[in-house]
RNA sequence: GUAGCCAUAGCUCAGUUGGUUAGAGUAUCAGAUUGUGAUUCUGAGGGUCGUGGGUUCGAGCCCCAUUGGCUACCCCA
């Protein structure tokens, strides 16, 4: 007998949590669709090719690759055998495995606008909420599956794209009662034109991944990993200085202006920058110049939303531009600029904080107690009437112990209880026991839906 | 992929330098209560101590291996 267990980084998620996330969800679901986001689906699965390449070698080694089926048919032995050996190799062989788990929402959408260039208006607004799956080694804050809510904006280079998401941010942030966000943000350009100035654009990677570390490990740590990387002495001041640039948002541009004076991209990257801030007021927006995102295809404004210092979860969400997307499938020119939150993160934040609301933990509104044939009969009657009108409930499913029909009532989270037994069955009457209060009266049957009405407002 | 910690009842965990029959809380079931849950009291069932080897007169405890979980690194939501 196989033992019970879950692969590891899976959840499954019982009424109670799901009652949690649903919330969460419903909430972000709400404020993508006022800022007129309209939603979209992919499959779980996707052609390999869609993915691969596209989150630089870290992200294809935790890709979830499905194995193909038919190796072991006899026409394809061969070809088998020889996918094995270049995986073996470290090689991706199509030969073995040509589909993969999704990675990410933002790949699928650049297909989807790929193949449906024709049939849709730009700027197409999207909102995709599904789950994806990463074979990352799990831990606090980690899963393997976990569900991502993205908004895209597809087909536009306007700076107000950018503003209106991460309005979006605060929106939702502020309607989970997660005042203390804090919303990062920086610039692809600027961050190119300080790695023009150091050594060239092929420098950009190494130094986005080391000045990503400064809080993290310091800036001699930093000096030390930009060093190995092969930058020299003068650039490592310039990147220290680059890093030093503190105050207010107003400040930090002031400064970036001073800087890349000379840098054309530069400067249009500290003038997206500005133009972001200035429509942002109400958000807890902070440029900060460390902010790099790992992920390869950005090119503008970049975005990361992080939780509440105390809770250390870091980033419960992230996006930003991306001026060439679907160039990779072909169609060029299209730009795109999108944010993402992390349910699952955000969910361990609230948990953590406290900030579920307590109205969310209801239950069903009426258990009727199974007390002999012709009660629970007659129970079922005036149940289909009530399931009509939206009242949920049922009738206990065995005539048993009254105290193990409570204790179900109980255990479920039933609103009431209604009660017919031998002397309400023949008065045409029924008991109704508050189970939040443990008050209980005795009604007459037809009262039964004013009765429910004036308590549960349906 | 690398490192550290952990694994005992359905769940959360005690378990003394290695020593008789491995405990508690909770959950489940039964009863106190033949028409009243969440609170109270009583009782019962429930264990190959993750798995496989080893050391020892003797292992839940020590050693090795293995599997799983957690945490951190890399990276990321």
């Amino acid at each position: 007998m196989a033992k019970a267990g879950l692969p590891q980084g899976t959840r499954d998620f019982s009424s109670e949590i799901l009652k949690k996330r649903t919330y969460i969800l419903e909430t972000i679901k709400k404020i993508f669709q006022v800022y007129s986001f309209e939603p979209l689906e992919t499959p779980a699965i996707e052609n390999i090719s869609t993915l691969l390449g596209k989150y630089g070698d870290e992200g294809d080694k935790l890709i979830f690759k499905v194995l193909n089926n038919g190796l072991n048919d006899p026409k394809n032995i061969e070809k088998s055998k020889k996918g094995f050996e270049d995986l073996l190799a470290g090689k991706v062989s199509e030969d073995v495995t040509s589909r993969a788990l999704r990675y990410d929402l933002t790949i699928p959408l650049a297909r989807f606008v790929a193949m449906n260039f024709n049939n849709i208006y730009l700027p197409f607004k999207r909102y995709q909420i599904q789950q994806v799956w990463r074979a990352d080694r799990p831990q606090r804050g980690r899963y393997r599956e976990f569900t991502q809510c993205d908004a895209d904006i597809v087909g536009s280079y306007s700076l107000s794209c950018e503003a209106e998401l991460a309005n979006i941010y605060h929106d939702v942030f502020a309607a989970l009662g997660l005042n203390r966000y804090e919303l990062k943000v920086n610039n692809r350009k600027v961050l190119a034109a300080l790695a023009r100035k150091c050594g060239g654009n092929n420098k950009l990677i190494p130094l986005t991944v080391a000045i990503d570390k400064l809080d993290k490990i310091g800036i001699e740590k930093v000096e030390e990993e930009l060093k190995a990387n092969g930058f020299t002495d003068e650039q490592v001041q310039i990147i220290k200085k680059f890093l030093d640039i503190t105050g207010t948002n107003q400040q930090k541009l002031d400064t970036l202006n001073e800087i890349f004076v000379n840098d054309e991209e530069g400067l249009t990257g500290v003038k997206e920058l500005t133009n972001v801030i200035q429509h942002t007021k109400e958000v807890n927006i902070s440029i900060d110049l460390t902010l790099a995102r790992g992920l390869n295809y950005y090119t503008g404004v970049i975005f990361e939303a992080k939780a509440p210092k105390e809770v250390n979860m870091g980033s419960i969400g992230g996006g930003g531009r991306y001026d060439d997307l679907t160039g990779l499938f072909g169609v060029k020119n299209i730009p795109g600029v999108g944010i993402s939150f992390g349910v699952d993160r955000i969910y361990d934040v609230l948990e953590e904080l406290n900030l579920f609301p307590k109205n969310i933990f209801f239950g069903p509104d009426v258990l009727f107690l199974n007390l002999g044939e012709s009660e629970s009969s007659k129970s079922m009657e005036l149940l289909k009437p009530l399931r009509k009108r939206n009242f949920s409930g049922e009738v206990f499913h065995e005539q048993t112990k009254i105290d193990k029909q409570m204790k179900y009532a109980d255990r479920k989270n039933f609103n009431f209880a209604a009660i017919i037994g031998p002397e309400e069955f023949s008065q045409n009457m029924v008991t109704m026991k508050n189970l939040k209060t443990g008050e209980q009266q005795k009604i007459l049957q037809s009262e039964l839906f004013n009765f429910l009405s004036k308590f549960l407002h349906k």
